[in-house]
DNA sequence: TTGAAAGCGCTAACAT
DNA sequence: ATGTTAGCGCTTTCAA
């Protein structure tokens, strides 16, 4: 491997003096810096990132913490934080604490502490007391995207709120019997947002003066195939809701699903509304709320290059808007 | 931060037994490995990935290199790889090509030269002869998933085959008349999986000696939003073909969108089969050939840890089978 | 079984 | 504008 070394002895110059010219530092002659970069092309050369890590102190590496890369919000998120990284130069490490929990502690230590990266944003996360403790202690900056935190920043959406404007909409076309298809996640992550949205769900017909029946609530699992299993008993039942409101678009379509195929039409029959922006609300042609976790990511990453670059650090979390996105799968009740 | 030192002193050994204890080497006093755990636990100690990196040469990182992170395929891979390099303890870099294609030599140049990682793992990416030289030069092995590449081994399926089986079971159920909906990447990456399949439609049909008409070929973009598209344009002309090979399964799912959209039955009117094992199909019913994404980044990963682990390099690509699942989307022409 | 010491390839003060 | 010189925190011979 060619090392600075090589590129100083070929441009005869100093070992300095090319690390400088080749990070573009100033006080280097533009004619020594074109010199330098020539013969660092010539050789291929490219810095170690473990030597200049070592040195500096700086990785150029950021960690991601994602509970699964099999869900779409979290890959949009990782998108979006990964778009900020490039433009930044960052490279992207992605630790995956993909179901087993028993991981998750061995992930924490052996990768994140080992400073292999400058900072670390989360993924609808919890850090214990202990972590942060430790993330702390490596000067390490982080952020949660998603799911609210004890303790640490994070970027979101107003899941109590949009929950709210969703039934909202649905009480506004005229519905009273509103049902609500709920998320659980596998590993019992994330549970503050589901339970976000049930409580939007609840209050909103609370406001509205309409009774929370307990039967118009069931179970799905974030995903298609569960939350149409759970529409589907809750068609069976005798008299059928009016309205949907899904915890997910994903869920959405599963209720939606579930209902064409009790011959029953949307909305003429039941109107169905969902959380998300899934690309798969615009193939089902679902109403929904989009929150956009892109901007999320981004906006995560944002903060995070923002503090590493020495601007002091906005400690405070950001909630994102939502947008209503009317597909007409709502409509007032027959 | 604390150091090695720091351990070595609180334990009263040196830095380098300190290390041999930690990294389980031999020829460590069970007493003293011991105590020199205690002691790193007590204190926090974790060693610093860069400078163990620069100082033996070996990141104990692996890339992935991957053009996008939201398509189902491509985060299934991963899966795998991550499952492999978790239990070796490896950390996964991704490299995230994601639409744009000036960024790719910056990516290359700037993070994978960079020695951030120990080996490579590139998804339905091609490499330049350059490229691969760089590859070499820096002690790189590397590996493609998914589709065939010159000059470098790869994992993935039989795609020719696979789709010749797809259009095979259609002929053996009394088809004569099929479709075929043929996949497009937006960057033209990945060409020669779509080909592949468009070819084994051709050649099964070929085969069977019916004749191949270009009216029965329409372009999707291995979604189920455009695929819809496409076969609504199949379905407008007079007459209508019986069964539908689409190149994806999600493409099959749009496939059905459209057909039911016509107030056709799937396979009533017309049978419909796919190819990936994407959740969808479950969700859907869909007929498919599955292809084990999981499987093949768990053995592209797998292969290159091996390599690392100081064992022969297998230079052989690996071929990994398909699944037959019929869902019942198929049945013999009405 | 353990320790001493020489790097690994860079960066960052401090000089010049 | 450039060079000199210490490290950064580990690993790895080589000795003991």
């Amino acid at each position: 491997m060619t090392s600075i070394d090589d590129v100083a002895r070929a441009t005869g110059v100093s070992t300095a003096t090319v690390s400088r010219a080749l990070r573009g530092l100033p006080n280097v002659a533009e004619s020594t810096r074109e010199a330098v970069r020539l013969a660092a092309d010539d050789l291929g050369y490219v810095a170690s990132s473990s030597a200049s890590g070592l040195a500096s102190g700086r990785t150029l590496a950021m960690g991601a913490v994602v509970p699964s890369v099999s869900r779409w919000f979290y890959t949009a998120v990782l998108e979006g934080i990964d778009h900020e990284l490039r433009a930044a130069s960052y490279d992207l490490i992605l630790f995956n604490l993909g179901g087993r929990g028993e991981d998750r502690s061995r992930v924490f230590h052996r990768s994140i502490l080992r400073k292999r990266t400058d900072a670390l944003v989360a993924l609808c996360l919890d850090f214990s007391a202990e972590e942060r403790r430790q993330l702390t202690s490596v000067g390490h900056p982080a952020i949660v995207v998603g799911g609210p935190v004890r303790g640490l920043r994070h970027i979101g959406i107003d899941d109590l709120g949009a929950a709210k404007l969703a039934v909202e909409h649905l009480i506004a076309l005229g519905h009273r019997d509103i049902a609500h298809i709920g998320g659980e996640d596998e590993a019992g992550l994330n549970r503050s947002v589901p339970e976000a949205r049930q409580a939007g769900w609840r209050d909103a017909l609370t406001t509205a003066g309409i009774p929370v029946r307990g039967d118009r609530f069931v179970l799905g699992g974030f995903n298609i195939d569960t939350s149409k299993q759970a529409t589907d008993v809750l068609l069976s039942s005798g008299e059928r809701p009016t309205a949907i409101f899904a915890a997910s678009d994903e869920m959405a379509v599963g209720a939606m699903l579930s209902i064409w195929a009790h011959g029953l039409r949307v909305p003429g029959d039941i109107s169905v509304i969902g959380i998300d922006g899934h690309p798969l609300a615009r193939t089902f042609g679902l109403t929904t709320l989009e929150q956009h976790p892109f901007a999320q990511g981004a906006t995560a990453a944002r903060m995070l290059l923002d503090e590493l670059a020495g601007n002091p650090p906005r400690s405070r979390s950001v909630r994102h808007p939502v947008t209503f996105i009317d597909r007409g799968s709502t409509a007032r009740p027959a």
